[in-house]
RNA sequence: GGCCAGUUGGUGAAGUGGCUUAACACACUGCCCUUUCACGGCAGCAUUCAUGGAUUCGAAUUCCAUACUGGUCACCA
C-alpha cells in the first residue's frame, strides 16, 4: 500500500487536483508594482480596532497601487463563530467607506477568485492536502487531547522544547498500512504536515515593517487539517488561499510572526512564492505601569462600535488611525487637505515597530477639527443619520426645525477660523439644547461674577426697556455698553482692567448675566448670534422665567 | 523556560555617524487677543534618547552585554 492509497481513502471525492485549481483562478492581470491585499478577519462577532487599523493599511496599499484589495471571511473555527459577525464587518467597513473590491455577503459573490468564505472552499483545501499525502508530506495523526497533553509536559518536565516535532512525533513515520487501518476503523484524526525542517537551522527573513529577522526554521508537524469538521488551520489556509487569491502583501498583526516559519515552509514545499509580510504593530494600552494589548472586554475604545455610537466623524476615525500608522500622515494631510487619505503613500517601514497608543484625546482634537471645517449642511446631515439610530427625540426635533437648525449650526462655522466646539455628533446636543424650547428647561443657571438677584434683574430690565437692539452686531454691542456705563460697569474693558476699583464690573460680567439668562450657560459661542436666531418672544419668556 | 521583537518628554513620534542646544503634532502651563467659552497668536515644557561598556575626532544613530516590556510556543485566528 502507498502514500496514494491512503490519500484515496481520505479523501475519496477530491478529483480536482492542485493544477485545475491554478486553472481556475489564473494569475491576475496585475500591473507592475499593483498590490494585492486582504482583510481576512474570523466573525468573532466583534469588531476589533486593531482588526479595523490593519483594513485601512490593507485598503491604503491596495489603492496607493491601484491594486485589489478583498475581503475573506476566516470561519474555520465553528466552536467561536457568531452569526451576526459578518454583517457587522460589512457595517463596519461601508460605513467607514472601506469598500472591498471582491468579497461575499449574504451569498453574493462579487470577484473571480472565491468563494471568499473558508468554510466554503473545503474542497480546494482538501484538494491540497490530498497532494500532500500523496507525496508524503502529511499524515494522519490519532494522538488523544490527553496524550499531547501528557507529551507537553513530559516535555517541560525535562526541559525540552515542547511541540510536536521530530521523536515526540508519534505517527510522523508510521508505516501507511498501520494508519490506513487505524483510519478504516475509524478513530478521529487530524493531518499533519510533515516537516522536512531544523530547528537548529536558521533563515533570514524579510518582513516590510521589521526588516530583516534571523528566524529558526520549523520543524513542528503542526495540524493542517482538524479533525470532525475537517476544516484547514490558519497556517494551512493562508497558504491556499493567499496563493490562488494571489494575495501580494499579507498585512496581519505581529503575533504572528512567530509561525512565519511555519508558513514560509508551507510555500517551499508547494514551491509557490510567499507573499511579502506587513508585520503591524500591536495597538496597546496603558495600565498603571505596564502596558498591554487593547482588549475588548476592558476597554470599551477597543471596539469599533464605540466611535459609531459616539458619533466621531468617519474622517476622524480614519485620520486618527492613519496618524499611528505613518505618523508622516498628519504633516501630509495638513499640507494636502483636499486630498483623500488613499492619496497619502504608506510605507511600511515607516511604521513603528513597537506597540501603538490610541490616543482618545488625540481622536477628540482630530474630530473637532474635521467637523469645524464642515459646511453647516454636512454637519446637519451626519447628526441626522447619528440621531436617527440612536437619539429618536432629538431626530424628530432638528427634522421639524430643519433651517433653524442649520442656522445653529452655523453659528462661528463660515469664518477663517471656524469654532471647534464638537469632537463627535452625541455631544452636539448637549451643547446647543437651549436653542429648543422643548428642551431648555434649566435648573440651575451658571452665573458668573455677579450672582445677587436684584442687580441681575436691574441689568436685565434695564436692557429689555431701552437697549435691546438685534438689528445689527455693532448696534446690538454699542447698547450693551451703554447699558454698563449707565449701570456703572465699565464698557471698556481696557478701561476696567487699569482700573478695576473705579467700576462695579465691567462689560464681561454684564455680558455673562444676559448670556446665562438667556441660554442658562456661561460658555456659548457667539452671543449675538444667538438672540437672532432665538428672536425677541422667546428671549423675553426666558428672562421672565427668570423672575 | 525556548524562540522572536521592542525600549527617544505625559502621548503619537521625527531622526539611519557631524546641519540636533532632539523636528512636528496632541496634552499641559503662562501671557496676549477677547462680551464668556472656544478659536487664534506668542512663549514654556527631554542638557537627553532603558543601563553599562566598546568603536570613532565625533553616537539617539554602529557593535557587545545587562535590564525591562511585549509577542509566541493549540485540532484559535
Amino acid at each position: 500500500m502507498t502514500n496514494k492509497d491512503l490519500a484515496d481513502l481520505l479523501f475519496p471525492s477530491i478529483t480536482k487536483t492542485i493544477k485545475d485549481y491554478e486553472e481556475m483562478y489564473p494569475e491576475r492581470n496585475l500591473k507592475e508594482g499593483e498590490k494585492v491585499t486582504r482583510f481576512a478577519p474570523s466573525p468573532t462577532g466583534y469588531m476589533h480596532l486593531g482588526g479595523f487599523y490593519q483594513a485601512i493599511i490593507d485598503y491604503v496599499l491596495a489603492k496607493n497601487s491601484n491594486g485589489v484589495f478583498f475581503l475573506r471571511n476566516e470561519d474555520t473555527d465553528t466552536k467561536r463563530e457568531v452569526k451576526e459577525a459578518t454583517k457587522l464587518i460589512m457595517d463596519t467597513l461601508t460605513h467607514y467607506n472601506i469598500i472591498p473590491d471582491e468579497y461575499e455577503f449574504e451569498g453574493n459573490i462579487v470577484g473571480s477568485y472565491g468563494p471568499y468564505v473558508q468554510s466554503e472552499r473545503k474542497e480546494i483545501y482538501h484538494a491540497f492536502i490530498k497532494y500532500l499525502i500523496e507525496i508524503g508530506r502529511a499524515y494522519p495523526c490519532f494522538c488523544t487531547k490527553e496524550e499531547l497533553d501528557e507529551m507537553r509536559e513530559v516535555q517541560e518536565r525535562s526541559k525540552v522544547r515542547t511541540g510536536y516535532y521530530g521523536s515526540y512525533a508519534k505517527y510522523r513515520n508510521v508505516p501507511v498500512e498501520e494508519l490506513i487501518s487505524k483510519v478504516k476503523e475509524g478513530i478521529p484524526y487530524v493531518i499533519r504536515f510533515k516537516s522536512m525542517g531544523d530547528f537548529n537551522k536558521k533563515f533570514v527573513f524579510e518582513d516590510l515593517v521589521k526588516g530583516k529577522i534571523e528566524l529558526p526554521e520549523n520543524d513542528e508537524d503542526f495540524v493542517i487539517m482538524k479533525s470532525g469538521d475537517g476544516l484547514p488551520t490558519y497556517h494551512f489556509a493562508h497558504l491556499v488561499d493567499d496563493y490562488l487569491m494571489h494575495t501580494t502583501h499579507v498585512v496581519r498583526g505581529e503575533e504572528w510572526l512567530s509561525s512565519v516559519p511555519k508558513h514560509i515552509e508551507l510555500f517551499r514545499t508547494f514551491g509557490f512564492k510567499p507573499p511579502k509580510y506587513v508585520h503591524t504593530p500591536l495597538i496597546i494600552k496603558k495600565e498603571g505601569t505596564s502596558v498591554r494589548k487593547i482588549s475588548k472586554r476592558k476597554d470599551p475604545e477597543a471596539s469599533m462600535t464605540y466611535y459609531k455610537e459616539k458619533g466621531y466623524p468617519v474622517k476622524a476615525v480614519i485620520e486618527a488611525l492613519m496618524t499611528i500608522i505613518n505618523s508622516n500622515y498628519e504633516e501630509w494631510h495638513t499640507a494636502n487637505s483636499d486630498k483623500e487619505f488613499t492619496d497619502f503613500v504608506y510605507s511600511p517601514k515607516k511604521m513603528s515597530s513597537s506597540g501603538a497608543f490610541f490616543d482618545l484625546e488625540k481622536l477628540d482634537n482630530i474630530a473637532k477639527t474635521v467637523i469645524s471645517k464642515m459646511t453647516k449642511d454636512e454637519v446637519y446631515d451626519n447628526l441626522y443619520n447619528w440621531t436617527k439610530d440612536y437619539d429618536k427625540e432629538f431626530n424628530e426635533l432638528i427634522t421639524k426645525y430643519e433651517d433653524y437648525t442649520k442656522n445653529v449650526l452655523n453659528i462661528e462655522r463660515e469664518q477663517k477660523k471656524p469654532r471647534k466646539d464638537y469632537s463627535c455628533y452625541s455631544e452636539i446636543k448637549n451643547q446647543i439644547f437651549y436653542m429648543y424650547d422643548e428642551l431648555y428647561n434649566p435648573s440651575s443657571y451658571d452665573w458668573g461674577s455677579i450672582t445677587d438677584k436684584d442687580e441681575i434683574n436691574k441689568i436685565l430690565n434695564l436692557y429689555m426697556d431701552k437697549y435691546y437692539d438685534i438689528s445689527d452686531k455693532e448696534v446690538w454691542f454699542n447698547n450693551i455698553k451703554e447699558l454698563c456705563d449707565n449701570l456703572g460697569y465699565a464698557s471698556n474693558m481696557k478701561d476696567y482692567k487699569e482700573n478695576p476699583d473705579n467700576y462695579k464690573g465691567s462689560v464681561a460680567d454684564v455680558s455673562t448675566v444676559l448670556r446665562v439668562a438667556i441660554t442658562s450657560k456661561s460658555m456659548t459661542p457667539d452671543l449675538y448670534e444667538i438672540m437672532k436666531l432665538l428672536g425677541k418672544d422667546r428671549i423675553i419668556s426666558r428672562i421672565e422665567k427668570l423672575k
